[in-house]
DNA sequence: ATAAAGGTTCCAGTTAGGGGAAGGTCAAGT
DNA sequence: ACTTGACCTTCCCCTAACTGGAACCTTTAT
C-alpha cells in the first residue's frame, strides 16, 4: 500500500505518516522504485497513533504507549499510570483556561464596546495585579 | 533601570523582555556600556504585557492591544472585538479539552491497573472509531 | 587582584508537523 | 510513442514564544 491509501484510510496527512517515520514510529518497507510499502501492521499502527494524538497525548506519550501496545506482557498498571499523568496534565489546563475565560468574560462583559475610548479591558491590562 | 531590577519588578525573565524587544514591543534606551536602560514607561508596558499574555493573549494579540492601549482616542468597541475573539478560541479549546477528558476519564476508569495485560485504553486506541 | 554577579550578542533547540521546490514514477489518453 | 496529470521522493525553511548555553564584557565586592 502507497502512503496516498495509508493517509485516506488513517485520515493522516501524508506529512505526517513521514514524520512518523523520521522519528521511529513507524518503519514501513520500500518498493523497487523508492516508494514507501506499507503492511497492515503500519496502518494498525498509525490508526493507533492518530487516534492516541486525538487525544492529547504527546508523541513521547505515543511512543510509550505503542511500545506497551506491543508488548504482549505488559501489565495494565503501566497504561493506566501513562494516562491519568496525561489526563492531570489535561485537568490543569482546563482549569488555567477556565480562570482566563472568566476573567476575560468579565472584563468583556464590562467593557461598553461603543465609540468612546474608556475601556475596561485595557484598564485591567495596565494595572499591575 | 538595568534588565535585572525590570525582571524582578514584572516578574517576566530577562530573556524574555530581550526577546519583547526584538520583535519590537519595547524599546528601551542604552547606557554607555551597552546595558538596556528602562524607563517606568517600558515597565509599564511589560506589566502590560506580562497581563495580556497571562490572560493567553498572542503575542499578535498584544502587539494589538498595546497599540490600542496608547492610542487615547480608540474606540472600546476595537478592545472589546479583539477581547472576545480571544475568548472564543478559549472557549472552544476547553470544549475539546473536556472530550478528551471525558473520554479518558472513562477509559482510565475502565482499566484495572493491575499487572494483567488486558487494557481497556489500548483496546480503544488500537480501535479505529 | 580577583571573583561573583550582572550585562551583551548570537546560535540552537523546543512541538508536531506544514509549505513548497525540484525531481523521479506510473497509468491513462491521444 | 508521447504527453499529461497524479502520485511519490528528498530537502530545506517556517511556525510560537520563548529557553538554554557559549563566549565575552562590565560592575561591584572582597
Amino acid at each position: 500500500m502507497n502512503i496516498g491509501d495509508v493517509a485516506t484510510r488513517t485520515g493522516l496527512p501524508p506529512k505526517t505518516i513521514r514524520y512518523y517515520e523520521d522519528i521511529g514510529l513507524v518503519v514501513p518497507g520500500r518498493s523497487d522504485n523508492g516508494y514507501r510499502q506499507f503492511r497492515e501492521q503500519d496502518l494498525h499502527k498509525l490508526t493507533f497513533l492518530g487516534r492516541a494524538r486525538t487525544l492529547g497525548f504527546t508523541i513521547e506519550d505515543c511512543r510509550t504507549l505503542l511500545a506497551l501496545y506491543e508488548d504482549e506482557t505488559r501489565a495494565s498498571s503501566d497504561v493506566k499510570r501513562v494516562a491519568k499523568s496525561h489526563l492531570a496534565k489535561i485537568e490543569a489546563k482546563i482549569t488555567d483556561l477556565q480562570a482566563m475565560r472568566d476573567t476575560l468574560t468579565h472584563l468583556v462583559d464590562c467593557c461598553a464596546g461603543d465609540d468612546r475610548p474608556d475601556c475596561p479591558i485595557l484598564r485591567d491590562l495596565g494595572s499591575s495585579s
